[in-house]
RNA sequence: GACCCUGUAGCUCAGCAGGAUAGAGCAACUGCCUCCUAAGCAGUAGGUCGGAGGUUCAAAUCCUCUCAGGGUCGCCA
């Protein structure tokens, strides 16, 4: 980043005052090929200006440029093509990564004001399912990549415990469900008393009124709705911590929606008190403009996710005063959130602003949605199980003597399946394919844990002990690792100002194959010459992948 | 019908603040463990970037239209 700028302030230097700086370094980009040098900068914008050609002006910058940082520079084409010295700009990324570690990269944005995350958010007697997957990695990530850009994070698990959707598995439980059987595996029967619910309520809509009117029992206090959902409760809450855990997962708060039932009358009351709450088919509204009105209060009084969602975002402003708030919720309910900051800003609360909706692409199967309704959900237990037992074999027949397998096993399958997820970009959907989440080789979290434990044996094995004089290694076949070392930090704040983990998961990949190429073309340990400067290398770069993973929220074994 | 997202190699996807010859990974085929972990490396093969216009010195990238898939659009969350 630096050297970036040091460039661009020679070429604003030669420019005349043509261009200016900032203008420059966008404009500075990094060449495709190799051969064209470290940084590029195209002249066919200036023709007009300087009445040359691109191809001359491009002579004339090279020509007249001169840095201590720039070891070769030459006019190719229309573009002034900048080759870095390569030894001194490796002696200052290598430095940084030593000096650093673990908090190279690391950069204050957020002042540590305070900012919100609401993710995960399964709902209730519902198992964790592949769809539910997303969400809890992408906010998982974001925080930890908000933390390191200088803001605190408060976590919040939105439990999904209160709506229509458990009045309707009250209903159910009471019409076909078995006490013994439900406390023997409790999420698998509750979803077959979903499951069997909505398809009886295709041929009996009566069904679906009965739903409405149990919930509103439980919300009126009735003591056999409310005895059941605290017990449905219970036992999804127990089955959710398991994979949390697996999944190294923690939250800052486990308020969910049903925590806000007390705080919602009021938010009710505020609206009708500022004149925006109309009354539209017997339910409550706030109309807004440009979409569709937003639903406070259904026909029979009882709320809805807005008017909880309302409350949680009042109550939170005041709990918290937060300065942002993500909510990492899918894609499909973007006009929720359009409507919910909307009557947010009706009511006049000027925080909205600091509030956005982290959509996300679906978990496809077969290119469709995969729905808890139907009962076509793969569960998020199961494939975690699946990996784990994989890597397990895998350890087995690559590094039988490996002590502490099961807690490397564990490592790898769950970095495989979060990292399969965080490689994609956010808002793409996912076709789901349980081999390709289950692959270790390749572009995947396992290949990069590979080799950070690669990096780790030769350190190891090279006894290379960080408190020496900092040396640095003038392979050429080095320099495609510094590159990467370098561009860490551009990466780390790319991807929070685009709420995007999958820059990171790309560039961790990248560096690795980076590493990987050079540790196939140069033996670290065999010349004691150039050991010491080439085992600094490899402990950036155990740095930096041990850090990029912890971002996504992977563990980076030491051996495997 | 309206609005939003997506269409790049056989498959899964990068690239999309416009830039020089279109990039990976799987899968296929060749090589490389007497040598620092082969979960690796080197290589071969594979694409008129859905289609048609337009803007530009320059378009996978921006604009318009069109086709295809998905999502959302009042009492689910």
């Amino acid at each position: 980043m630096k050297v970036k700028e040091e460039v661009a302030k020679r070429l604003e230097e030669k420019l005349q005052g043509e261009l200016e700086r900032r203008k420059i370094l966008l404009m500075l980009e990094k060449p495709k090929y190799a051969d064209m040098g470290d940084l590029a900068f195209p002249c066919f914008e200036l023709a007009k200006v300087f009445r040359k050609s691109p191809q001359n002006i491009a002579c004339e910058l090279a020509g007249k440029i001169k840095d201590p940082i720039i070891e070769k520079i030459e006019a190719v084409s229309g573009y002034v093509n900048v080759f870095l010295n390569k030894k001194m700009v490796a002696n200052e990324v290598v430095s940084g990564v030593i000096e650093l570690n673990e908090n190279y990269g690391s950069i204050n944005i957020g002042n540590a004001e305070t900012m919100i995350i609401d993710f995960s958010s399964p709902n209730i007697a519902k198992p964790f399912s592949m769809g539910h997957l997303r969400s809890t990695v992408i906010g998982q990530s974001l925080s930890l990549i908000a933390e390191k850009c200088g803001y605190k994070t408060v976590k919040i698990n939105h439990i999904g415990d209160w709506g229509t959707q458990f009045g309707k598995l009250i209903v159910a439980y009471r019409l076909w469900g078995n006490e013994a059987k439900v406390k023997k595996d409790p999420i698998k029967e509750l979803l077959k008393l979903y499951v069997q619910f909505h398809e009886e309520a295709e041929q009996n809509s009566t069904l679906n009124d009965q739903g409405r009117e149990w919930f509103k029992k439980l919300e009126h206090g009735n003591e056999e709705a409310l005895g059941l959902w605290k017990w449905f409760r219970e036992e999804s809450l127990s089955e959710f911590e398991k994979i949390y855990e697996e999944l190294g997962i923690t939250f800052d708060s486990y308020h969910g929606e049903a925590f806000y039932n007390d705080k919602m009358q009021p938010i009710v009351d505020l609206m009708e008190e500022k004149g925006i709450l109309e009354e539209s088919e017997g339910a409550q509204v706030v109309p807004l403009a440009g979409m569709p009105p937003c639903l406070i209060k259904k026909r029979d009084g009882s709320t809805l996710y807005a008017t909880r969602d309302l409350a949680a975002a009042l109550y939170r402003q005041e709990t918290y005063g937060f300065s942002k708030s993500l909510y990492v919720v899918g894609n499909e309910q973007s006009l929720h959130f359009q409507q919910l900051f909307a009557v947010l800003k009706e009511m006049g609360y000027n925080w909205y602003e600091g509030m956005s909706h982290i959509s996300f692409g679906m978990m496809l199967k077969d290119g469709k949605k995969m729905s808890t309704r139907k009962g076509k959900v793969v569960l998020l237990d199961e494939v975690i199980q699946e990996a784990v037992s994989l890597a397990l074999k895998n350890i087995n027949e690559k590094n039988p003597s490996l002590e502490n397998k099961d807690n490397v096993a564990r490592q790898v399958g769950t970095g495989a399946i979060i990292f399969h997820d965080l490689k994609h970009h956010r808002q793409h959907d996912i076709e789901f394919s349980l081999d390709d989440m289950l692959r270790f080789e390749g572009e995947t979290g396992p290949y990069v844990q590979y080799t950070h434990a690669r990096a780790s044996s030769l350190l190891v094995k090279g006894q290379f002990n960080k408190t020496d004089e900092v040396e640095v290694v003038d392979d050429e076949l080095a320099w495609p690792v510094v590159t990467q070392l370098m561009a860490f930090p551009e990466v780390v704040k790319r991807s929070f100002h685009t709420y995007d983990p999958s820059q990171i998961a790309k560039h961790v990949v990248e560096l690795s194959r980076a590493f990987n190429q050079y540790y196939g073309a140069v033996r670290v340990l065999d010349d004691p010459i150039h050991k010491q400067a080439r085992l600094t290398l490899v402990y950036s770069v155990k740095v930096v992948l041990k850090e990029g993973l912890r971002l996504l929220g992977l563990k980076a074994p030491e051996k495997m």
